[in-house]
DNA sequence: ATATAAACGTGACGCAGGTCACACTTAATA
DNA sequence: TATTAAGTGTGACCTGCGTCACGTTTATAT
């Protein structure tokens, strides 16, 4: 069943503040607590969709969110994932007038709902608020484009040791984690099948590069994972 | 030879002043004036070069740009095209420390140099100078999404439909036009290659759907291309 | 506890499209 | 107008990987 948890909120005493908020005067965030909802949501749950109207931006305080699209032939193609302190939805908010991309959460997850207006117009008024957030639209577009010539160019065993890498390094920083994706995840990230992943991790487990149990992964050589990853 | 042609500029009477621009002060306006440099290039000069240090934003006033990368494996692919009243490298400036893409002319070009530090202070004093970059810094990145699940998605044929249609439709609004680009620059930016494009467009004029006469291209058939789009 | 739906494993098949090699044509430069 | 470089056309080859089909296992819900 659908169960929304509103916690309540205030802005002014939080203590996942953004680094973006941090330049907001204390009249600001009040009126920023004013239009913002407190909630907790869990595995499966969508955030937004892609295709309606949007009215918020979601700030992420805890969990891990998938952010994907609809492709032309249908099928799911996850863009990047979110952590703790992202912010999403906005370039939606800003650049358009329906959601452009759905989010959907990949394990409890607490956010904060941000009216779409409020969160505009403190865009217009505080110029280091609105700097702090370019800033961090710019690089995450700059991996974007990494994230995009690496999926143009490599063959299907680079894209998955990417993807492990990924997690490994940049996620939970351990070579021993547990997958928050399924199979069909893996794919829709790496651009490629669900039948394609299940035989490169056969490879991969064969070859003695990694062991998987479940979800649980552990990366037995990063080495060679690294060196398919480049030249993949 | 290099021939780089300066001019005078004063910004405060600029007669292709940018949407975001028009929120400047006179003031704010002296200080960009101050910190730009006017200048002419010609087809194939590049603006700004990958891994370099970045010191400048650029404003496009004339001409067409292609934006663009080096992958994994050596292979150049586009990420985009730059027309007009487009700013360019203002990811790199905000979000790293040095050019994270190239910027290369497809024709000639005039250009506004502006100081990165002098455009970071704009963004950082003038609020809706800021919204209005980060507006069009959102709507370039929402394209970017979809270019990105479509390339993921679709076959060659489809690819290729895509850039004609882009080119007909968005760039010349004509159905008769001149390709800026050779078809190596066509694989860079559809995602394949050069042997590829060819065949595919011998395939189109075989088909009936465009006449090409060296780099004149003529859509004869737009239906059938959109289709070749939709299901590629 | 049982039903239903996701998620995963695996083999067989086929072809889209990448690679290589070389000839030819057009554009650029001195 | 000669020389070089860049761009294009085309055939032969071959393999990576998508598709289909079906069986099995693991979650999820009632």
């Amino acid at each position: 069943m659908f169960e929304i948890i509103k916690n309540k909120t205030t802005c002014t005493n939080c203590g996942f503040i953004s680094q973006a908020a941090k330049y907001l005067t204390k009249a600001e965030l009040k009126e920023l607590a004013q239009g913002t909802v407190d909630v907790s949501l869990k595995r499966g749950d969508k955030l937004f969709v892609e295709g309606l109207p949007h009215s918020h931006v979601i700030y992420l305080r805890e969990g891990f969110v998938k952010v994907h699209m609809t492709g032309p032939n249908g099928r799911d193609q996850i863009l990047k994932f979110a952590r703790p302190g992202a912010y999403l939805g906005i370039q939606s908010l800003m650049g358009s007038d329906i959601n452009r991309f759905s989010a959907t959460a990949l394990e409890k997850v607490h956010l904060c709902y941000i009216n779409g207006n409020t969160f505009k117009n403190l865009i217009q008024t505080n110029a280091s608020f609105s700097a702090e957030i370019m800033t961090s639209l710019c690089k995450d577009e700059l991996n974007y484009f990494e994230r995009f010539v690496s999926l143009q160019q490599k063959n299907n065993s680079g894209k998955l040791a990417d993807a492990l890498l990924y997690f490994a390094e940049r996620v939970f920083e351990s070579d021993n984690f547990t997958l928050p994706l399924t199979y069909v995840d893996l794919a829709a990230l790496s651009g490629t099948t669900r039948e394609s992943i299940t035989r490169l991790m056969k490879d991969f487990v064969n070859g003695g590069i990694i062991t998987v149990d479940h979800r649980e992964i552990e990366i037995l050589n990063k080495a060679i994972l690294k060196k398919i990853s480049e030249n993949g």
